[in-house]
DNA sequence: GAGCGTAGTGATAGCGCTATCAAAATTCAA
DNA sequence: TTGAATTTTGATAGCGCTATCACTACGCTC
């Protein structure tokens, strides 16, 4: 018994409203192949012929194809989520880790969820990663969080990629997209001495991200290197925060002989120290050059605006999404998980606030 | 040659994964009604009978009942693309916005799109108007965008809807989601004046955003209010960054007889002001008090902090999403296109910036 | 040459929901 | 009481995508 015929579907008949997207079957038809070739090249998944593969994604490209997430996570079941995990909401790269995530998740189709933990205890992480690891498919991690063994550990156990960004170190359990922070410190330093600068003091960052410790190796390197010695009392422990800056900072500048130069851990104690000079009549960078780290937006608030160095957070944190969505491939085809260390360039960005100490 | 014998498809039998999700077929069939009904009482749309509609609620509770995201959007073909454009990378907000807007997508199941439009004619602003229009259902406008009549325009013209966020004054032609600018000025500047200050200074905003003229609007009321007379030389026009707050600053301090209290149009432009005292030897608060307005991380980052005026950006953010596509539904729906204008609650969060001015 | 893997591709059937329209139930007018 | 107007409800057909599996080539072994 045949049933009703109609059948033609699509076309301009169908009575639905139209979304002006364009859609998988138009690239498909375009291409000569079927929506469900299409689906895997983009997905990047299955085995596709070479040659198929290229003339899909030119037509994609041409008809400038871009997935429906809401489809796409429909009919995969799988929510392809990705969370992103953070602590302090005034982090000053912030912003940028956001804007530079949500790119990479739009260009990629991929929902981020967002969110905050704070005041947490370990047990409380624990509880809130292992929460987390059952809605989303993937988690990434910015400092201070990337260093808690309990909340890698958890969602490793759990199965589930995590990137680690801008963490100091390579973490053998988890990817990571950072920059050489050891590296970068060092050319900062080198930046400095280069000016004739020898009484460097320097400002650690907070003693739990082991970006604090790279840093200050990296500038004990180039002091070593150069055969300056470092006078330990020019050396305060600071804690990222610009109120730990001001307190460092006037310390280092009560001195009867005070540095001609301060290297700060981050821009915001950078800030701080210059801050600092200022309320003591000393002019920056005349009396005192000061530097910073990460090159975020206090960096060229603040006046004179600071050298320091460039962290390309966005760029990371798209990175960061691309591996991740990587792995969540593969484990969902059964693959091994293969753990990535992703160093990308850091750029020592020279503004107004170094100059050669002054004579005498 | 017999097929596969696979075929008792569907119910608990498909081969397709499974989400542990209470859908809709269930609720419709527990209630013993049709799902359509169901959907028509978690709408809250047509006309169902109220008896229908009590049993459906029920029904709904009890299995505890969560709309798919994904597949509504996907059904209701709803556009599901909402673009939030904004100009100033470095906007000291921008990060609120991002979470506040992302959160609100996530929870509708709408994918959010970002655009920088840095550097803009008029000319290619609505060129780029033009074209956003083409790919999103709706646009979330930050300042100083939200003022452009060009993009505006653009964008009204293509019958997309449009919010503008925290934009000072309410449009005619777009929605808005806002604090009132004048209300929370005068509020801060009758807290001044409750603590002793006569000789208030003001560095107004950037001149192309209304929210600044309301600002300074409401400093005006409230002096006038409490008949102390405005000295037109203690206002001083900024531009919203932290350099003109140094500028206004300075050429406020250097005075003769400085004012004892600084309100400035935002935090940049109030640190900036407390940098400048401090360079000067001034205390503050003890010899100047200083206010800010917007409460962005910059606020929490000086010392001392900042009072200040809340704006609950990342909830108005949350909430332009929500209005957004109620108007696309609307639209879709082909009704007259409402134009709405949502004031939410402002916060003037007292901290450690102000005291009374000294005596003499 | 028959048998049998193995890449590469397509046909089919939904994912959970809603637009559409027809059918059924109800109300109302005459 | 009956026919018409109205309200309430349900059956059906997709939204755009992907999981699954059948099928086609093309090797390869024995």
């Amino acid at each position: 018994m045949q049933n009703a015929p109609r059948k033609a579907r699509n076309s301009a008949t169908s009575t639905r409203r139209k979304s002006a997207a364009v859609t998988i079957h138009e690239v498909a038809q375009r291409a000569g192949v079927s929506p469900m070739t299409v689906s895997r090249v983009v997905n990047g998944n299955a085995n596709v012929r070479a040659a198929t593969r290229e003339l899909v994604m030119r037509t994609v490209r041409e008809l400038n194809y871009t997935p429906n997430a809401a489809a796409r996570s429909l009919a995969a079941a799988s929510g392809t989520r990705i969370a992103l995990i953070y602590t302090n909401p005034s982090s000053a790269y912030l912003s940028e880790l956001l804007v530079g995530a949500l790119d990479g998740a739009s260009k990629a189709a991929t929902q981020l969820v967002l969110d905050t933990w704070d005041h947490m205890t370990r047990a409380t992480e624990r509880a809130a990663a292992r929460k987390i690891a059952q809605s989303v498919a993937g988690v990434i991690l910015p400092p201070p969080l990337c260093e808690s063994k309990a909340v890698c550990s958890e969602l490793v156990a759990a199965g589930i990629p995590v990137v680690a960004i801008a963490s100091g170190r390579f973490q053998p359990d988890i990817s990571g997209v950072r920059i050489d922070d050891f590296r970068a410190a060092q050319e900062m330093t080198e930046h400095l001495l280069s000016f004739g600068h020898s009484r460097i003091a320097f400002i650690k960052g907070h003693p739990n991200q082991t970006a604090s410790a790279l840093r200050y190796e990296g500038f004990q390197a180039a002091m070593a290197a150069a055969g300056v010695p470092v006078d330990p009392t020019l050396v305060q422990q600071g804690f990222f925060t610009y109120r730990s800056g001001l307190e460092a900072a006037e310390k280092l500048l009560a001195r009867k002989k005070p540095p001609t130069a301060i290297f700060a851990s981050n821009d915001d104690m950078a800030a701080a120290a210059v801050s600092v000079a200022h309320r003591r009549g000393m002019d920056v960078p005349r009396d005192i050059s000061v530097v910073g780290f990460d090159d975020t937006p206090t960096a060229t608030t603040v006046w004179p605006e600071l050298t320091t160095i460039r962290q390309p957070i966005a760029a990371m944190a798209a990175s960061s999404i691309d591996l991740l969505l990587r792995s969540i491939r593969r484990r969902k085809d059964g693959e091994a998980r293969v753990v990535v260390d992703h160093v990308v360039a850091h750029v020592l960005v020279k503004r107004d606030s170094v100059a050669a100490p002054a004579p005498g």
